[in-house]
DNA sequence: GCCAACGTTGGC
DNA sequence: GCCAACGTTGGC
């Protein structure tokens, strides 16, 4: 089982969201880097949610993947600000994952925190200027992830 | 609102 | 295939 990080704007679609409907279809991922990984992901695949463009940003809960390989439905909706008019129905470019809420964690584990903590190297999301909405977690540095975020700030 | 990082596009 | 221009993300 792998871990990932996965970024959202809470204003957009936060733990919140997740948390009354029980489970989502991540969708609107544009970015080719971010796509390949979702591709790789497996059915029982942990994902950290992290809130974005918020004060303070950070990791609050973790989810589940329970269905890959899907095809991105806003690629082909001319209503959604998603929409792809270059991707074909017979060769779909965007795809996505279905996620179930697993948790909130007890709290929020600031990405000032995750500085501190990790650098670009171990932890993707640390590093200055990173655009990638999905990033991959080792084992490691979920385990420390986990750690940290029941103990006390 | 600024700007760093970096992906994408298009002219050549 | 290069690279300048442009667009987007997201922290600050």
């Amino acid at each position: 089982m792998a871990h990932w990080l996965m970024k959202s704007e809470p204003e957009v679609y936060g733990i919140d969201h997740l948390e009354a409907e029980g489970t989502t279809l991540w969708d609107g991922i544009r970015n080719y880097q971010a796509r390949n990984f979702m591709r790789t992901m497996q059915v029982g695949d942990q994902a950290f949610f992290y809130h974005s463009n918020t004060q303070p940003p950070g990791i609050v809960g973790l989810m589940e993947v329970i269905e890959t390989g899907l095809t991105d439905p806003s690629q082909f909706d001319p209503a959604s600000k998603y929409h792809d008019p270059a991707s074909k129905p017979d060769a779909p470019r965007w795809d996505c994952v279905r996620l179930r809420f697993l948790h909130r964690f007890p709290r929020l584990l600031s990405l000032e925190e995750l500085r501190n903590a990790f650098t670009p190297e171990q932890l993707g999301v640390v590093r200055r200027g990173n655009r990638l909405s999905i990033l991959p977690v080792s084992e490691d540095s979920a385990e420390r992830l986990l750690e940290m975020l029941q103990a006390a700030p």
